[in-house]
DNA sequence: CTCATATTTCGATAAAATTCGAAATATGAG
DNA sequence: CTCATATTTCGAATTTTATCGAAATATGAG
C-alpha cells in the first residue's frame, strides 16, 4: 500500500457515520448489510448514507453487490489489513509499536514478503 | 481508545503533508525535529506546517518540547499504538485481520487487558 | 404496463479544512 | 536594550466535506 491509498482509507475512516457504518460491517461479515438498514440503524438520511458508503467504497474499505432490489455492502477485510500493515510499517519505526509487544519480530514488512 | 479518539487520530494522519510529517517523526526517533526542519524538509510554509502540527498534536500523535528557541516535535508511539490497537480490535470483527496471520491469538483486547 | 420498494444521483446550502503572508510571541546573543 | 532566529497566531481567501430533500434509476410484484 501507497501513501496515497493509505490517506484515501484513514480520511474514509475519520468520520463518524462512516467509522460507524464500517464497524456495523465488520459485524456483519460476509453477509453484510443493505445500505437502507444501515442507514437506519445509524439515523441517518439514505441520501446521506449513501453518500459516505461511497467514499467507502471508493476507498476500497468495502464491497457492493446487488441482491434483488437491495444493495448489500460488505467490509473488505483485506483493505483493512492492509491499512493496519501500512501503519505499522511506516508509522511503527518499521516494528510493532507495540511496548507489551506480544509478538514482536513475528510481523513480516511489505519488502519482506515482496522478497519472498 | 474510544470512537472518538480514533476518529481525531485518523483524521490526523489522513492528510499528505500530516502523514509525511509523522512518518519524519517516527524515523528521527525520540531526538525528534524542529518545526522548522520538517516544514523545509516537505516543501511547506512555516505557518502551515505549524497548523499541521497543531492538528498532530491535539489528535497525540505527537509530542512538543522547547530547546532553545526551536520547538521539537517528537512521535507518540503509544498513541500510534492505541489506534492500530482499535482498527484491530473494532474494525477487524476482534481478530487479527491477517489471512495469512503470523501471530493470531497473541493479541490481547482493550477488554482482556482491564480484566486482567 | 403499472405500481411499490430500495437506493443513488443531483443540486443547493452549510460547515469545516487548507493555504499562506503578515504580524505577534518567545528565546537567546551581543 | 537591541537585534536576529524560530515558531506560532491571526485573518482572509480558497477548496473540500457533509447534509438532505427532490428527482432519477433499478428491480421485482401483480
Amino acid at each position: 500500500m501507497n501513501a496515497d491509498t493509505a490517506i484515501q482509507a484513514l480520511g474514509a475512516l475519520a468520520q463518524d457515520h462512516r467509522l460507524a457504518a464500517f464497524r456495523l460491517l465488520v459485524q456483519a461479515g460476509a453477509d453484510g448489510l443493505p445500505a437502507g438498514a444501515i442507514a437506519e440503524r445509524l439515523g441517518v438520511p439514505a441520501s446521506s448514507m449513501s453518500f459516505h458508503l461511497a467514499q467507502l467504497s471508493h476507498a476500497g474499505l468495502i464491497a457492493q453487490r446487488r441482491q434483488s432490489r437491495s444493495l448489500i455492502y460488505t467490509a473488505d477485510y483485506g483493505a483493512m489489513n492492509a491499512l493496519v500493515g501500512f501503519l505499522m510499517e511506516n508509522c511503527c519505526g518499521g516494528v510493532a509499536c507495540t511496548t507489551d509487544s506480544a509478538c514482536p519480530p513475528q510481523i513480516q514488512t511489505e519488502k519482506e514478503r515482496n522478497a519472498a
